[in-house]
DNA sequence: TTGAAAGTGGAGGTTGACCTCCGCTAGAGT
DNA sequence: ACTCTAGCGGAGGTCAACCTCCACTTTCAA
């Protein structure tokens, strides 16, 4: 494979242990962190973490030796799935890429919504997985912006803010949740 | 006072103490616990908010069994503030007015987003909140729409839950928010 | 004014999450 | 195949939040 590599890819990979049964265990946690973070929320016990994993609470602290370390770890591992779907959509014409990118958003809001409260702007990580979203989304935004399909008093980050924000938000149900982003995708669009 | 009694008015009232020492220190809870919820999130320790409210943690416990009572008191009690102010911006223009209030969520977000993740939709208080937003918005909604500022194909709650994701976001600055907020809302106006 | 009833505070027992320690296991390199 | 080392598990000590209990204080209405 020959993906760009991404800042987020660099710290994913720089964490992983080398020795295949380490390896193992680490994408174990990984996954079952995300899956017990959504279901029970971000103060969820990390022994709940361990046990899902079929690994002892010693090697989830070995790996990750703060509850803030794995949450992070977990978004950077979201967000470099989300990165890797702009990819795809490349292809499409320049609002319906754009636009298809950020709807992608929902499938990663359960663990975000569970992660956000207790991350701050100010870690590496998060810095990384910022700039990787830059990367991945940017291009396509300026792309549409060219297009003339996107108003000129926003900017990207807004953008990112905007749908992450509704994303993150309970709704009766995922039609209404379609729905609502539709709407306030309308008001990014170009206007006259 | 002849405001029009909403179900969280009720609610309200009918939980607080009549006993004067009793009310004062039912009072002060609830604005240590808006503090406390703001600035250490929703899992503060409870001990914190009776020190602030200056009280022993026995008298927050007989206030509020649970944790999840305080929290929901907490919240009704913004709630109520909120809808006072819909009756405060009831002379504007129609568009003009339900924009206004929208925009008050704001101010309101800091507690609710703490509070947010640890509330389901389920519980009688929060049903009464519901309604009692219905009751104060709904029909600056219903005017805006009937003077044809709002397209058809969305309703109130559609543009409640929109902007309390949008609200309860962090955002570098306010201005950025309110950017934003503009944006999503511009895609609520009724199209062409 | 006074006494009954409602309310109060905070010490301390209980609970459960966190995280370390160390004897054991399994992978990597020769 | 063998060794040596990185990695493993989980028992149990530590610590902090929760919440109850009860002797004392305040309110209120008669």
């Amino acid at each position: 494979m020959t993906v760009p590599q991404l800042p987020v890819d660099e710290i994913v990979a720089a964490q992983r242990p080398y020795r295949r049964d380490a390896a193992r265990n680490y994408d174990a946690l990984l996954s079952a962190a995300r899956e017990v973070f959504a279901e029970s929320g971000a103060e969820a016990p990390l022994e709940d973490i361990a046990r899902r994993a079929g690994v002892g609470i010693a090697t989830l602290y070995r790996n990750f030796p703060t509850r803030r370390h794995l949450f992070e770890s977990v978004y950077a591992d979201e967000v470099a799935a989300l990165c890797r779907v702009a990819e795809g959509v490349a292809a499409l014409e320049p609002w319906e890429a754009l636009d298809s990118w950020l709807r992608r958003f929902v499938g990663y809001s359960v663990t975000k919504r569970a992660i956000r409260e207790a991350m701050d702007d100010e870690s590496d990580i998060f810095q990384a997985c910022r700039e990787s979203m830059y990367r991945a989304g940017g291009p396509l935004f300026d792309r549409a912006r060219q297009a003339g399909r996107i108003r000129t008093d926003i900017d990207f980050d807004d953008l990112l803010r905007m749908v992450a924000g509704i994303t993150a938000t309970n709704f009766l149900d995922d039609a209404q949740r379609d729905r609502v982003l539709g709407v306030a995708l309308d008001g990014v669009r170009a206007v006259r």
